[in-house]
DNA sequence: AATGAATGAGGCTTCATTCAT
DNA sequence: TATGAATGAAGCCTCATTCAT
């Protein structure tokens, strides 16, 4: 709940209030959530919500416009612009998984909440869903490039391990939900092991071979 | 919408309306959803549905219960007893990916609306939800054990893993829905080779070591 | 107020919910009316408003259709067949304004609610409420129609004759309500006699001719 | 929109909110109307509406009585003072047409708006739109009166008679709205000439005579 | 004088649920 | 058994109106 406070400008009065949409959209979910009690969480009456946002349904738009935004900006500020395509994945992902672990309010509002209310819901929240569903294709692809032009794995093969990787970075969200001792780090660190152990225990040297797609070359 | 037939015994009419409440509920969610709708949809009336599930949030968590049968039965069924450790895990993994990608409204309905009804919701679809991620977190357990009772990942981490695989499941779903040519077949051949390259390309011989864990012996 | 009476039949319902609507539409006009109010004075709750008319302006569009119907009938069965086209024209016109006078809130609600309501509404209504004017200039047209073809007056000016009949028409419920011991009857005759009065007065023998309209003959 | 000055003597900026809301109201009627949107129309505050006329129904009668004034005055300003009653009687009538179809936006406020709002109104705005007819049903009776001081008609039917021309001119309202090309000038013309046939087609020499009504003498 | 910020009150609408036949 | 009729409760939204600057 925020601190009461008369007469404050529009601006900060509207992240007051997708501050508490958030909360209470990732605790009850879009539906059970009124918009009552968004209001009283942030500490103003009902009428403030619909002059700022419109309605409910703007107001969910809008905290999955302001946390989209947020997700992708944390992942870029990670990337350095001088590492190898390689790098900048495992930075992009760390920096995307600690996200997810650090703000599970956000995410869960984010992929869970926007992706369970069904058919005839606002375009406008698919595509902001989008814009980060978005944001790890482009670094997963771009992460598995080869310096020739070839790549580990084909580009449809990339974005499926894009949907794949915030798939598990959702089931994490109740994992850390029933381990509250555990850190978001610890959590990522985690990760990077299983994977690592798993990389090591399924090699087979003889296998198949790596897989690598060459570019078409010729026309 | 099932077709019309008076007098059916109890038990037959009682899994229309749940066959009915699964399409529907994961068409629209579980909120938007009206009673009325699923009514329509098993082709009875309004009071029958009272009359034999109780309540809306009774109806659900049959849907969870008889749909958390399915999954756990699909997967019990894929195990051969006479299987190593390792190949059950494979096969039940399977048949774990095959039964979500083609059961996807069970799926959606188990997984996706029971997750985000939020806090004030039914015990019972937490409690039939657990089955399910026990029945994997089984899997993943005994397909990382040793012969001598150690074991390449710790239990909790099998835990997660095993969480990591349900959210990654989740995920093809999406994913199924935008490709409609894929089938479930192809879906669960293209993770698993993605896995299996990832795993080839970070393997490095000289890393930390595959870091078994072995049991404690005294105490 | 309906007596109550539990578990009526929807078509009578409906009936009784639209007297009640009509009633309290035309005492304190459309916004001003609160469905609770109409809905209390049906004797019923309101949802079964909204069950039987669907919305607060489908309510309304059922009276405007309800009441046309009934004012439309009351003029058609005024008018004998085998009457001259004159003697039509006053018998309708006679039946016509007993009938606004005899239901004055009938007569509210179709002409001054409905016309009141601004530009955005229901489209259905306007129409409704076009089909009454249609009969009125429909008798106006026929009953100033010469045998040989010619007319009275152009058609156009018989158009503007229906209107400002029922304007005029309008006008007279006010006066209802202020001299309660008026009759239809009675108001009626006067109506008629102002006119008859008025004719006598105002003919100048010498004047600039009947003004017949003839059919163009030729072309 | 009133273009945008600011510190403007209050008086002119009062009018210029009646102006905004004579346009509003009767566009959308009263209730559809809001202070808001009117407020905007005037270029001007919400809180300057207040303060300025005190609350809607404030702002309502303030059209109401502004528009009743200026309706009088048109036809005041009509009326030669040496002129028989009877031509008194055509060109006041004529004046107060020619308003009407001239001002269209104050007579629909004046006549309908104010009309149309339920019983629980203003008896402010009832005694302005009173006062309307009061001088129409002056005019009438004045020009109904004979030298003698007997009566074409009684002062009763020439109530009436007032209230009909009413209606009359205010059917004809929404025929100028559906036939743009027709002028104000035009549609008086055509009444005139109408009535002027009406008289001739029934005027019946035999007839019960014209009604005459003498003033009683003696008590 | 002027306005952006704020709200109490109330209306429309829906829906899970029950009653009476 | 089966259902049309009925409602209590609650949510979304709007608006006239006022406060504090």
């Amino acid at each position: 709940m925020v601190s009461k406070q008369r007469r404050l400008p529009r601006q900060v009065r509207e992240q007051q209030v997708i501050d508490a949409a958030v909360q209470v959209f990732s605790r009850v979910g879009y539906h059970t959530a009124s918009v009552e009690e968004i209001a009283e969480a942030a500490g103003i009456s009902k009428p403030m919500v619909y002059i700022y946002l419109g309605s409910k349904e703007g107001l969910f738009t809008a905290c999955i416009h302001r946390e989209a935004d947020r997700l992708v900006e944390a992942v870029r500020s990670a990337l350095r612009s001088d590492a190898t395509p390689e790098q900048r994945l495992w930075e992009g992902l760390r920096a995307f998984f600690r996200f997810v672990a650090g703000h599970r309010e956000s995410w869960k509002v984010l992929y869970q909440q926007a992706r369970s209310q069904g058919e005839p819901f606002s375009k406008e929240v698919a595509q902001a869903r989008c814009r980060v569903m978005d944001e790890i294709t482009a670094l997963v692809v771009s992460g598995t490039e080869l310096p020739d032009g070839g790549r580990i794995i084909s580009t449809e093969d990339a974005e499926l391990l894009a949907r794949i990787a915030a798939g598990a970075a959702d089931a994490l969200t109740d994992w850390l939900l029933e381990h509250p001792r555990e850190t978001p780090e610890d959590l990522t660190m985690r990760v990077m092991e299983i994977a690592r152990i798993g990389a090591h225990r399924y090699y087979r040297p003889g296998a198949a071979g790596p897989g690598i797609v060459r570019p078409r070359t010729g026309s």
